[in-house]
DNA sequence: GCAGATGTACGACGATCGTCGTACAATCGA
DNA sequence: TCGATTGTACGACGATCGTCGTACATCTGC
């Protein structure tokens, strides 16, 4: 339960914005997509996942279009891991900014 | 607090999914446009609101656009009234299908 | 009937989206 | 070092988006 107050380690910090700077519309347009949801979902367990491991019905490029959307929209963090990278959600971020929309939008995908 | 059961007053049923069709990717995509955001924010207190009466920064066949995104992701139902179009939000039939979504949504837009 | 108000239909436009394939970079294990 | 694995970069493609202007439909009030 820790917080991460500091971006400790991002290997990849490439276009994830800070958590002042969330955009509602972003984060919306970011998970109004059925594969982007279907990453969110697994990824909420706090689990950390590369892109390969979800096999998800895209390609790669695909894949990595998709993750781009999510970082850029401040919905995942990236961090390298030898040769692969571990995608996990930024919950607190998330929580902190935008209390109980995460929460709401995966138990609303369940159904 | 009763529940609109039926379609009674569907004067304009034009695309209006039922309750059962809503899907959660296309209102959130529904919700992830500012301008859309800010009608569906005015529209929450219960009022009902013609797309006149809300002085949207944009023209009159984008409001229509943007109230027949609303209307075909099922956020919000249409009614004649004259000369007018009355808009309302789909409260119920959002709330029993994705549960605090929408509440959850505005208060994270409001902030 | 006619003029005004309200909103839609239709077409246009540039921008973005979701998808893919190919080529490349980085890392690991033998 | 070399091959395999993992993911990115870039360009392409058709589709959709958000916006507008113009033309039309409908209702109201005179």
């Amino acid at each position: 339960m820790a917080e991460e107050l500091v971006t400790d380690d991002r290997a990849v910090a490439t276009g994830e914005p800070e958590r002042s700077a969330l955009e509602l519309a972003a984060v919306l347009h970011a998970l109004s997509d059925p594969v982007r949801l279907q990453i969110v979902t697994r990824l909420s367990d706090g689990s950390e996942h590369s892109c390969g491991s979800l096999e998800l019905p895209v390609t790669k490029s695909t894949c990595t279009h998709h993750f781009r959307v999510l970082r850029e929209a401040g919905v995942i963090h990236q961090r390298q891991e030898g040769t692969s990278r571990l995608n996990s959600l930024r919950n607190e971020d998330l929580e902190a900014r935008f209390p109980g929309l995460i929460d709401t939008v995966l138990r609303a995908a369940q159904a």
